[in-house]
DNA sequence: CAAGACTCCTGACGGC
DNA sequence: TGCCGTCAGGAGTCTT
């Protein structure tokens, strides 16, 4: 699934032809792919409008237009966008036609990406956590941000209103580096750690981004349709029966909050359980 | 506030 | 070989 990595290295990749481009025409071929507004005013409020800025936060990639509003999207688990001479793709499901002759192609197999035309950022994405490739995102920041809530990290973390960006690979790529198991409740996490997550978040990010992002699957591709490269770095990710790269013993697989999780026990110690002191 | 359930979708995969 | 049931997964929404 796109996370962060991936969808900065399209948002690279289509920059320099898309920015200053005339939509001339909008194709949207699976209807729901547009959240909102209406079809008729998504059309109308594109059509005409030059794409002044091409930019990211978190997992949404963000078009600035000519009139002040935002055309944003998010690619979910199977959505990917590139340029292309032909507005076609087996499972395109909307396309922008541009004034270089270039077409803007949103494709996406299960159907779960989504696009917002609004007046504002704030309307598109309201309550939208930092981004987690910033540097207001640091080891003060996690500290202050963790022991105000009581949540599991993973959930947490996974929590974009949280911190945008991140998903199920490099979360729990991130907790393996940091030393930190999953189920560990953010309050209880000593500031040294909370540090230790930011700069973990921060190298996994900034690793995967160098190496184009990740294809765990058949679905992200880079925009030239190349595999990313950074899956061969994993360190836990799918790598669950296997030994774990640092210390040797087994991965293990368990679902925490609905999503499959990798932890090394090794490197990963769980936390410990409190006990109920009565009387 | 926290957390689980449910929803949307389809291709992959296991079982027979 | 081919059919069929099951599953994963991001984020919004609803329920506990």
């Amino acid at each position: 699934m796109p996370e962060l990595p991936e969808v900065e290295t399209i948002v690279r990749q289509i920059r320099s032809g898309v920015e200053g481009r005339e939509v001339q025409e909008v194709t949207v071929s699976w209807p729901s792919t547009v959240a909102r507004p209406s079809l008729e005013n998504f059309r109308r409020g594109l059509v005409g409008q030059v794409i002044e800025r091409v930019w990211r936060r978190g997992k949404w990639f963000i078009f600035d237009l000519d009139s002040g509003s935002h055309l944003v999207g998010h690619l979910r688990m199977s959505g990917r966008l590139y340029l292309s001479p032909f507005p076609e793709h087996p499972y395109m499901r909307a396309a922008l036609s541009l004034d270089n002759g270039q077409h803007l192609v949103f494709a996406d197999v299960r159907k779960f990406g989504r696009l917002i035309l609004a007046e504002s950022l704030e309307e598109a994405l309201p309550s939208l956590g930092p981004d987690a490739n910033t540097d207001e995102v640091d080891g003060l920041w996690m500290e202050k941000e963790l022991r105000k809530r009581k949540r599991f990290l993973k959930p947490l973390l996974l929590d974009q209103s949280f911190l945008a960006g991140l998903g199920n690979i490099y979360v729990d790529e991130a907790l393996h580096r940091a030393g930190l198991h999953p189920l560990r409740k953010s309050h209880r996490v000593p500031a040294s750690k909370a540090r230790e997550l930011v700069s973990a978040i921060k190298l996994v990010l900034q690793e995967a981004i160098e190496a184009e992002g990740s294809s765990f699957d058949i679905f992200y591709r880079t925009p030239e349709g190349q595999p990313g490269a950074f899956q061969d770095q994993f360190q836990v990710y799918g790598r669950s029966g296997k030994p774990c790269r640092r210390c040797g013993r087994v991965v293990v697989r368990r679902v925490v909050a609905q999503r499959g999780t990798h932890i090394c026990h090794g490197c990963q110690p769980a936390p410990r359980p409190r006990k109920l002191i009565v009387g």
